[in-house]
DNA sequence: GCCATTAATTAGCCATGGCTATACCTTTTG
DNA sequence: CAAAAGGTATAGCCATGGCTAATTAATGGC
């Protein structure tokens, strides 16, 4: 006798979808933006990457430990953080995806601020099915 | 001297605002899920609003109890949960939202069922000038 | 009307991601 | 090369949002 009634599965795996997929965000966010770090700079400090994030140093300091638990930072004490070579494919992915979205968004019509803004909560939670139609999208000669 | 060097207040808004909008997100989940109980059984119940949400018990009482200090919600003990005006207001705010960027989804090309679940994840975090933008294009007689 | 069942709450724990204050190491500078 | 300055890390706090276990309240059956 199925209890779907309540349709129990279906919602839960939504809403619990949501959740993981938020509980990458931030790595994801750490991961892009000290690539972009080195790329600006040549190294990635706490420091700046606190500002970038807009987050206290402490903050930062913490979350650049989960970053290197989860194998896609590495860093030596007073000199800076460095992405695995697993961290610095997800920073590709991860920014390619981003100016993805903020293209697909601009070509809607959204102004170029507003769909960075929107952009950033946005981009993780986008599927890869989802990504490719922007993609597509994009790419086609549209105006 | 402008210490415009790191970014610091671009970067640093983009990523508090979806910071904070991840922070209500949940109150707009909830918000939506128990308006939706009350149009579909009647009433709202503890133990449904967990299931749906595919959250424990105590975790749905706590986030009700945070609903309630929001002024989005009241409960009778074994009575169930009830929305105030305001939650009522958001309740439907929210879920019109939800299909409009389902139904853009769609129009664009994704599948209707990953529609729904990346829609889950991306709508709180849509500007309403995107949410406009969105609008338009569902409700353009486009095929 | 009492007892069992079911529903809801409370208590208490964990991890995450914020913060401030403080301590510590490095670097720079006098 | 010692002292000051600056960058990092640690300690310890808070709120949120999960959980399980245990308690309390209400309902339904006998």
């Amino acid at each position: 006798m199925p209890d779907t009634f309540l349709d129990k599965d279906k919602p839960a795996n939504r809403f619990a979808r949501a959740r993981d997929a938020q509980s990458a965000a931030l790595l994801e966010d750490y991961v892009e933006m000290i690539g972009d770090l080195i790329e600006d700079l040549g190294e990635a400090r706490v420091a700046d990457i606190a500002v970038r994030m807009g987050v206290s140093q402490p903050t930062a300091t913490k979350s650049i430990a989960r970053l290197k638990r989860e194998g896609l930072a590495t860093s030596r004490p007073y000199r800076g953080v460095f992405l695995t070579e697993e961290g610095a494919a997800l920073a590709t992915r991860v920014r390619a995806r981003h100016r993805t979205i903020v293209e697909f968004l601009i070509k809607m019509g959204v102004p170029e601020e507003i769909a960075e803004l929107d952009a950033e909560g946005i981009e993780h939670h986008v599927s890869q099915v989802t990504l490719s139609v922007f993609e597509t999208i994009v790419a086609g000669k549209g105006d």
